[in-house]
DNA sequence: ACCTGAACACCGTTCAAGT
DNA sequence: ACCTGAACACCGTTCAAGT
């Protein structure tokens, strides 16, 4: 299990990897450069390609690190709602955290990560009781909801527009909402103020529970 | 309006545009570079940096063209599901033919391409008859799903394993799958089957449709 | 106004050479 | 086994120079 290291900062890739989502998190995916990790490392950029062959391979294994934490067991007696409500919050979270990772769990081929968040969800789609024939659609469409939200909100909440104050922002795009044309934008003048005053974890939760609601129903 | 050509081949911001379409359908993002588009236009590459000034400008006004016929109005008198059966449809199918068009819809700024999306969805969604208070996270909730699931697809269709007959790729997904470990892929095992026999488009309607149930369930 | 292409400061990847 | 850094074939972007 533990392998012999010469010094206590030995090149690995396992340091290689959490090097490269500090540098993911402060540069973004273009910033991550092999030369970039060379430098904070204090060596070369082709010792760095000895232990990661390309630079997918060390996407991928750092969208693994940065979400394994989100898909952790839950407590075997908590209702199935609840605990979709954890995973997906679980997820979300981390892509806030991390945002290159939401465009990492849409490219194919399926990590390993994608599917322990697949068998998760399934198993507390399967606990709510509906029919087997619905279960794949169901735990397909939940997944496509928190990735595709997740990504969405946290590339958002980066955009150039968003930084400083979040209640600025929302208030300076809510009123450019209010001012659209009054026929062309008849619906989105009258939400403006939803939007202002909106909560995004809570309206992600909101659009999962209409899922779930669905899901449920009396048919 | 109209602008004095010289040659019928006349280098124009529409025609760059169109030829990037073109390139990115081909090639994906990375094959757009300023140089092969000079070369499919004869010209050089500076040329069309005077048109176009950066890439990300060349993306946003491609991904804008690409999207726009999916948006078009529909009947007055449709009902509402049907009508965002369509337009939802429209975006995913939109998405389907130009898997670009997944990443770049997600990236800020907002560019109007959204916004006439979001509001079509909205004008459906209040016609839906639910309360206003919910419209706002609905329609979001609705634009995510689209979105997500429909990037999410596009890319999962052009991943270099499913490259060939959809038959026996899936095939040979589901088989995988139906033999992964008992214990740590329980669920996973059991849908195996239903992923073999998936139809893209039809699991995306009813993902859509859970979310619609949601909504317009009795409370 | 529109186009050309050299120049600059980068990339990812390969690989002969070292230890 | 692990690391080094030169070399290669690219990029996006800038910009002086042309028409």
């Amino acid at each position: 299990m533990a392998k012999t290291e010469r010094r206590s900062d030995a090149l690995t890739r396992e340091r290689i990897v959490d090097v490269a989502i500090e540098v993911l998190d402060s540069d973004g995916e273009n910033g991550l450069t092999f030369r970039a990790l060379a430098a904070r490392l204090e060596t070369g950029h082709g010792a760095i390609q000895w232990h990661v062959a390309n630079k997918g391979e060390l996407l991928k294994a750092a969208t693994a690190v940065a979400v394994a934490k989100a898909v952790g067991e839950t407590a075997p007696d908590t209702p199935p709602r609840e605990a979709i409500h954890t995973i997906a919050l679980g997820v979300f979270d981390a892509i806030e955290a991390h945002p290159w990772v939401g465009g990492q769990l849409a490219r194919p081929p399926w990590q390993s990560t994608m599917l322990d968040i697949f068998e998760h969800i399934g198993r507390q789609v399967r606990a709510l009781g509906t029919p087997v024939a619905t279960h794949f659609t169901s735990t397909t469409a939940l997944l496509h909801y928190i990735i595709g939200a997740g990504g969405q909100n946290a590339t958002n909440s980066r955009s150039p527009e968003a930084f400083g104050d979040r209640g600025d922002f929302l208030d300076g795009l809510a009123a450019q909402w209010a001012e659209l044309d009054a026929d062309r934008y008849a619906f989105t003048r009258t939400v403006a103020d939803q939007l202002r005053v909106h909560d995004d974890r809570a309206e992600f939760l909101a659009g999962l529970d209409l899922m779930l609601d669905g899901m449920t129903m009396p048919r």
